[in-house]
This record gives structure tokens, sequence and C-alpha cells, in this order.
DNA sequence: GCCAACGTTGGC
DNA sequence: GCCAACGTTGGC
């Protein structure tokens, strides 16, 4: 599989605000309005070349559909200062930008959803169970392990 | 700095 | 629509 190097993570949407198709006709994306401290945090340890699940939320059936891959970090969120966005952040500073954000590119899509259902018959870790009811992390890492069986199993569907 | 009230996420 | 989980806010 990939570099060794690189970090694996997983990012949630919801596929009425913007899904995997989304993404597939735009080729890339800024991963904006992401406001959670732990979420942003996350966003800012990626690195160019990391890979990242691409997972639909609030949706039947939600689970990962698809890969992208991280080029490009550091970004400013512009929805902070937009005040007619849903995102807009009145305490944020021009000259200190509270939220950043990474840029995104499509990868593929898979051929087979991993449904959250599968994904919590299969896996027992601590890791995957960040997916679950109530959890507000959109964005968190996933162990290089997993990945791997994620991979496989994605990559055979 | 504590913590109760409140808001949001997201599976079911 | 319900509600568990949990982050955020604000009074004190």
């Amino acid at each position: 599989m990939a570099d060794k190097n690189i970090s694996y993570w997983l990012m949630k949407s919801e596929p009425s605000a913007y899904g995997i198709k989304d993404l597939q006709n735009e080729k890339e994306t800024l991963w904006d309005g992401i406001r959670n401290y732990q979420a942003r945090n996350f966003m800012r340890s990626m690195q160019k070349g990391d890979l990242t699940f691409f997972y639909h939320s609030n949706c039947k059936p939600p689970g990962i559909v698809g890969l992208m891959e991280v080029i490009d970090t550091h970004l400013i969120d512009p929805t902070q200062f937009d005040s007619n966005s849903k995102y807009f952040d009145p305490k944020s500073d021009q000259k200190k930008p509270r939220w950043d954000c990474a840029k995104l590119k499509y990868i593929k899509t898979y051929n087979k959803i991993l449904t959250l259902k599968e994904i919590n018959e299969k896996f027992n870790s601590e890791e995957l169970i960040l997916i679950r009811k109530g959890n507000r992390l959109s964005i968190m890492p996933i162990n290089r392990l997993i990945a791997q069986d994620l991979f496989k199993i994605l990559d055979e569907g």
C-alpha cells in the first residue's frame, strides 16, 4: 500500500450538504466549516499526501463511501469571515483567524459502501467506536493497521 | 474554576 | 422524531 510515513484519517460529511459525488465533480475541495476545536486540531496535523476516508453521515445507510488525499494544509477558512455563511464567526480576528482547514482531492468512490453496521460488526477496536451516536468529532485519525484492514475490505468490494 | 443549562451531532 | 453523547456557554 501507500508510503509508510503517511497518516490516515476519516472525515464525515452529510451527503445532503456535501457528498462524495460533489467532490467527484469538483475534483478537490476546501474542507471548511469545521467549528470543533478537536476536529480542527486533527486537521491541522494533517500533512500533504495523507489519505482520508470519506464517511457519509446522517443518511441511509451511513458509512465509508470513498477515498481522498490531503493536497494542502493550514489554509484559512474563508467562511469564518463571511457574514452570510452559516459558519460565520464574529469572534474570529482577521489578523489571527481561529479556523483553518485542509484541501482534499478526490481519489475514488468505492463500489460498495462500507456501512456503519458492517464496521461495527468487523471492528471491536476503540478506534472505530469513534463513529457512533452522539460523537461530534467529524474528523478523526485512523491507525495504520485499521486503515489497512479497511482498504482490504473496501478494495475487494 | 465549577457546573448547570443549553445546543449540536447523528444513529436509530 | 427521539435521545445519548458531549462540547460550549455563562453565572457565580
